[in-house]
DNA sequence: GTCTATAATATGATAGAC
DNA sequence: GTCTATCATATTATAGAC
């Protein structure tokens, strides 16, 4: 796994080898993993064999199972290799609204975009992270995943909301904010894997190819949705 | 398929046997039904073996095929066995409130409460309603189930809603009308298929098993979303 | 490391007895 | 109508050659 700590200029003929033959066979294993992204973002786990994966990542059924171990192990190194990314970014974002306002209470629409930009501009990207979001959030969904229970451990970055959340809305009880939490995630994942469907209903009336408009749209909506005053008091 | 025409007192014996039989078979075939729709509420269409299915339906495995035919056809049939009455129950909705407007524009709770109310009372129903509630919406998610397109074709309903939203909301296009149907959609999926993770995040603190609350929460949180003005004048 | 070949098992569908 | 038995096929996983 680990990188011998020898200088390169030290390397005999036969270690050279061993290098070239680890970097080209980690180059496999991502082509491999490249290739099951790709897969599960558009079937469902249990629709997707080992065969397919082998044969559009143009290897052998034994060399999936050689780097990846079983089907499940392959899910998950799917998963983990981009999944903490996305929540990073988030808090990232979360963060640098922070410290850019010198302590007092971070402006609602700073804290939607931080919570929903990451993931919108994921899934306009044309590569492999765009395949990727809309794989996450289908496993979500899918209870025969072996994934599904992993998210229900990953809840902690959201859990990094709620206090700003409540600074900036001291009106609101905390059951407020979950709620509402709750409706504005609903709004992104439907918003992420089914953005054909709203081109659909409103016979191409939305422009749905602009990320800028979409992201622009969807804080707009939750902010609003946030703004809704107490539960209660309506 | 076609009841006999014929009064039951004119029956024979041997009529009276097949009209038994013909009930018999349909309480077979409902129970099919049933069993397969439980099974798909809990896993994704792969994943699901007919073997399980004629198991927990306890049938052999041939009489699946011999009343539902294909293993595609049997998923169409459990679909379509309850997929219009849920859009019949939000136009319903919706058409009570039409008449008691008198006339007039329609309130946007209302509006946003016909939407709303069906999905979410049936996804708090016990019995068969509550998994297919959560079935249907897998599968809308799901490109590897055979129903994946007919989704697409299933947007009739929601188009109803949309002179309604105008009417009652006049300062809005119909792209802003569109884009926030689409967004609350994605709230009303999310809290049916998943709120048992706002347990989860929210430690508890929502009270997520009153069908009440989580309508007039839902519910007030989309209007304010819809009550935003207009895109482009924030 | 990567392949081909194969083992062990599971699947959807159907034939045929009752 | 419903069953058991079976077909043809597909699957995951692994053994063994190179």
């Amino acid at each position: 796994m680990q990188e011998p700590l020898i200088a390169p200029d030290h390397r005999t003929a036969d270690e050279d080898d061993s290098v070239r033959r680890q970097e080209r066979s980690e180059v496999t294993k991502q082509r491999i993993l490249d290739a099951s992204e790709r897969l599960f973002a558009s079937k469902s786990f249990a629709s997707v064999s080992l065969r397919e994966i082998a044969k559009a990542a143009s290897v052998g059924v034994a060399t999936v199972n050689y780097h990846l171990g079983s089907k499940d192990d392959l899910l998950k190194a799917v998963f983990l290799r981009r999944a903490t990314e996305l929540n990073r970014e988030r808090v990232a974002l979360l963060s640098k609204s922070e410290q850019s306002s010198n302590g007092s209470a971070i402006p609602l629409r700073q804290i939607m975009r931080a919570l929903l930009l990451p993931g919108i501009r994921w899934s306009f990207d044309q590569g492999q992270r765009g395949l990727f979001i809309q794989f996450m959030i289908r496993c979500q969904l899918d209870p025969s995943s072996p994934l599904y229970e992993l998210f229900y451990r990953d809840v902690r970055h959201l859990q990094r909301f709620v206090p700003h959340l409540k600074r900036t809305l001291p009106e609101l009880d905390e059951a407020d904010i979950h709620w509402r939490l709750h409706f504005t995630l609903g709004a992104l994942h439907y918003t992420i894997t089914d953005l054909n469907r709203l081109d659909q209903v409103s016979n191409g009336l939305c422009n749905t190819s602009s990320m800028d408009e979409t992201v622009e749209r969807i804080v707009t909506s939750s902010e609003a949705a946030f703004r809704a005053g107490p539960f209660g008091a309506c």
